[in-house]
DNA sequence: ACAGGTAGCTTGTACGTACAAGTTGCCTGT
DNA sequence: ACAGGCAACTTGTACGTACAAGCTACCTGT
């Protein structure tokens, strides 16, 4: 038995209601006869029939009957909002994605509340309790050290209970089993990697963050590129970093790593835009060319990709796009609709100027 | 039977909440406990909690038993939020000065309920109406389109006379003679120019921005250190643009008079970031070199500055302190303070490649 | 030492019954 | 004709039982 019958009764209300029309003060059926029409026991209608009058839907007069409930005037003047909550703000692919939801939202007549927990829980907890204090009617939320077990889970919970939808991005929380949008970074590492094979190369490096789940899947898809062209993936071409290492240390840091990589390989594989700038700007150094001596790809396409005088080719996040499509997916939950809950989106491959065939 | 015997029940729990003091989050009886305890039913101990829960003075938690919610919070619970209107969100200071404002807030217990303009005044008045909807205790405002008259006055001052302050951030209207926070626009003007100036330079171009009043206030620091130092300003030696050309092409209509630029001048300040990383490609591009043929000086220190091997020396934009400046300063005077109203920060200049010595 | 299972607590769902109490309309006695 | 009562409906209160499911602490086997 998934769903409770007291749930099952409850829906078929709301949606008769929504369905037929029904308007404040009509009368619906008896508790006894819903009892019979569902075969359950009478006790189980109450308590569905008792959370619908709760909740304003219905009201039930002691000897009469139980009617439809006056919602739409509790509806408009209640404030329109919804919570998004990320990680961090001034990241580079932050700003488009929330730029993205806030289209939507501003179209639909929403505000949008706005929280940022610094990849922390405590900051987590605070700001999930604000946006129930604001009577947000939804949240959108990049779960704050999606890898590790989370102590909030309770606070999602009651969330969950009131019936306030909760749509994740970029991860999710396995506990809850909440809707999300998410990108197909295995994939994106696949096609980066994909396109560089198919451009003659055999020795493809790979420089990745460790501690992060983009990746280890983008190293994910890398890998299956690699195996499925049976090309050998060889440990002395990937390169590690993690968020500690101020970004262009790692280089310096692993300088004869980085040498013996740009030796052996005629392609690289960058993390993200940022990183390959730095690649970009350390191969030049060496009097190297991109992409004549060596070939890049990178994933995002951010601001950054296309600043340099080298375009980067790089996989595209859809940024304002996942922004739009979580904002429109939450709006349609809220209005009753049912869509797709769990969604994986596409990358795309942005040919530009930094890769090109093996001679 | 006077009273119902769950409402006995309620009462009970009600009374012993209060006069024992118990404190939000502290266990209860179980169901079974206070069915004996009263000799009822589990149903009709049921009926009684559930209620309550539903009014907010318990909570339940499945599996763990039934908790004492936090009732004084609901009370005094005027949600506390300040509402954040800018022209855009993924420009690239923007981020970061959000980011600045929501470490204050959140450490203030305000929600932050943000808005974007697009530039647009029928979003700005848009935006502002939900503020008020949302009930919001102040307002940050990056004005839209600052340089034109606003039509939408009649809402800011409808904000006004309600009590709800206002702060302005990077400009404001003067028909509204409202707090600020900007930076010295002026000054940085000034001290990029007068750093080329000090450095031996004596043929500086400029490219600024036409319909901006950053674009307006840098060209008038140019043209005051210029002054200073009595050098003539030619014409000849500024380029103009605005929002509507596409950030490189203007490079290309105006070619002639970019050429003349670079030849007639040793040093450039360019308007921002982003228009130095364009200039310092098109300038390499024909050969020439960055800082040893021409100097350049540029705005705001963002991400960009350091991303492309030539590290540009900028006047920093104080962007993440400004937004923490103007949320401390806005909670400030909702708690009734008297602090600075109008602030004006100075600017930085952050000496780094992109400019040396005039041979 | 610690991973994993389990007993025993909690609340949640669901069935049943019975009677109380409010509302309505019909029916009956005057 | 009409007042009063009662039958038949409604929801409200209250009892009982059973099992499901979540949480915690303890205990046991490796």
């Amino acid at each position: 038995m998934q769903k409770p019958k007291y749930q099952l009764v409850k829906e078929y209300i709301i949606e008769t209601i929504k369905q037929e029309g029904l308007e404040p003060g009509d009368k619906i059926w008896s508790e006894n006869q819903l009892a019979k029409k569902f075969k359950v026991s009478r006790h189980t209608v109450r308590q569905a029939i008792g959370e619908l009058a709760n909740e304003g839907w219905l009201y039930k007069i002691h000897g009469k009957g139980t009617f439809v409930g006056d919602r739409l005037g509790e509806k408009s003047n209640k404030i329109k909002s919804i919570g998004v909550m990320t990680t961090y703000l001034n990241d580079y692919i932050f700003p488009s994605i929330i730029l993205g939801i806030d289209e939507v939202l501003s179209k639909a007549g929403y505000n949008m509340v706005l929280g940022c927990t610094d990849n922390r829980h405590d900051k987590e907890r605070l700001c999930l309790e604000n946006f129930v204090k604001a009577d947000v009617q939804g949240i959108i939320i990049e779960p704050t050290k999606s890898a590790l077990p989370n102590p909030n889970l309770d606070v999602y919970k009651q969330i969950i209970n009131k019936g306030i939808p909760i749509f994740f991005i970029h991860g999710s929380y396995q506990e809850l089993d909440c809707p999300y949008v998410v990108v197909d970074d295995v994939e994106a590492g696949y096609l980066a990697t994909d396109y560089l094979i198919k451009l003659g190369h055999k020795n493809i490096g790979g420089i990745f963050k460790i501690d992060d789940i983009q990746g280890h899947c983008r190293f994910k898809g890398y890998q299956m590129a690699l195996a499925d062209s049976k090309i050998e993936v060889k440990d002395s071409n990937i390169l590690w970093f993690d968020t500690d290492d101020n970004r262009d240390e790692f280089i310096k840091r692993d300088h004869e790593k980085f040498e013996d990589l740009i030796k052996s390989c005629s392609a690289i594989v960058c993390y993200n835009d940022q990183i390959a700038l730095k690649v970009v700007n350390t191969i030049r150094n060496k009097g190297l060319s991109i992409p004549d001596d060596i070939s890049l790809v990178s994933f995002d396409d951010s601001q950054l990709a296309v600043v340099s005088d080298v375009k980067l080719t790089t996989v595209a996040h859809p940024q304002q796009k996942l922004g739009r499509i979580v904002a429109e997916s939450l709006i349609n939950k809220i209005n009753g609709g049912r869509g797709k809950d769990k969604i994986r989106m596409e990358a795309e491959l942005i040919i530009r100027d930094s890769a090109k065939e093996h001679k």
